[in-house]
DNA sequence: ACCTGAACACCGTTCAAGT
DNA sequence: ACCTGAACACCGTTCAAGT
């Protein structure tokens, strides 16, 4: 679509970074992370590998790029909305990272391999100043903003990261149930020794809707969060163990 | 090492797909996930690349038989210790996988590619099964135990995945500190209109410690839990937004 | 049933050469 | 300064052939 019209006017337009980059995300978008290979980009860029290779240092530089910029797109189009209490604010930063996730199945994967490799590289930086500004509207007294913005950004990558799935098989409503039947019925089939509540809990699993199940989690941290840094105290010891 | 030894009897023990994958995890540990590959693995094994596609599949499956192993004995190990708490118990499996991670640090992409592309794989299965019974054991009321134990699961994956940088670059206390000396600092540089609550937590990040860190955030998840779904209650309402 | 190993298709990256 | 494109080293995987 779009393609067809940018190819005819290839040359007119220099090659840079940011082509690169949007041709990176358009290529990953439509065929997966096998789907970027420098052949298949030069080929919609209608250059040489050399050529990129001047913009970009290598294959990882470029996608630490195309992460970072489909990031700073969803960050910067959840803060639109006017919140009204900074817990809505953490979910609207959630729900948009989990947003960019449905379009971009890539992402969560990348934002994986960008945490495990970088792990305070500025994607992380991005979407911990977006959570630590609620943090800190959230009346946390500082000595707690670090420990309780980390935290945030750990649940919400973990979340992400395993719903990705769902978007590499986006599929109707009723693919989708059958999806979770069958993980039901597997879950059924394991062994009752090793597995008595992962058992118990399959037809939970089956009936779960992902959306809710990321929010209340987040509701989880939030509520310890504000538990045990209530605004203007010291933090409180953590839960007893014995 | 060892590996003088096995390789003079090579040829006596026949190989197995317990064999290829236990040497599959001694190419990752030797060298990251670049260092597995069916050239170096049918050298150390003595064989040529058809006679481990007898075995396996292909070099996915591989890894996700090398990632399961290894979760597999990070977690019967981490249920040794008697515990005093479901609280302790599940900073135990928090625990127990974190080490594993330091051990093998090529465990956390493996994990976090795990998680996205079978998000309820065996894997998954085996993490959630341990979290669960510390859930149940907690007294959440059943309707619970599925949303609380996959929070915790979220946040420790996420956490993990992020503190796996730590064990690639393990070094002494000295080079950690340096570490951390020079992201805070490039915190404190970010644009003071973009980056002010990062800037405003750079020396925390410094002074910080992973594991702490780690520790807080479960009890931030499980104080979350208990309070949102205390003992014998059904769920109450999440904290009030406005 | 299990293993061998040459061959294949494809990949990221380099670099001498052009403009 | 920016781009070209042939060439290189290496990769996962296949498959006809052996035992």
């Amino acid at each position: 679509m779009a393609t067809r019209t940018r190819r005819s006017q290839r040359r007119t337009e220099a090659l840079s970074r940011e082509r690169i980059v949007e041709a990176a995300v358009e290529l990953l978008d439509a065929a997966g992370e096998s789907g970027l290979t420098f052949r298949a980009l030069t080929e919609r860029l209608a250059t040489g590998p050399g050529a990129v290779y001047w913009h970009v240092a290598n294959k990882d530089e470029l996608l630490a790029a195309a992460t970072e910029g489909v990031v700073t797109t969803a960050l910067t189009e959840a803060a639109v909305p006017p919140e009204d209490s900074p817990q809505e604010g953490v979910r609207a930063v959630a729900l948009g990272l989990s947003g960019a996730i449905e379009e971009h199945p890539w992402l969560a994967t990348q934002l994986a391999l960008q945490l495990a490799r970088n792990p305070w590289g500025t994607v992380t930086a991005r979407i911990f100043e977006s959570l630590g500004r609620r943090v800190r509207a959230l009346g946390v007294p500082e000595s707690g903003w670090f420990t309780a913005t980390s935290a945030l950004l750990h649940y919400i990558l973990g979340a992400a990261g395993q719903n990705a799935a769902n978007a590499t098989a986006p599929g109707t409503g009723a693919e989708r149930a059958e999806f979770l039947g069958a993980v039901s019925a597997a879950w059924k089939d394991l062994d009752p020794d090793d597995y008595p509540f992962t058992r118990a809990v399959a037809d939970q699993m089956r009936e779960h809707d992902d959306r809710e199940q990321f929010l209340a989690g987040i509701d989880f941290v939030l509520t310890g969060i504000t538990t045990l840094h209530p605004p203007g105290a010291p933090p409180r010891t953590p839960p007893a163990g014995t």
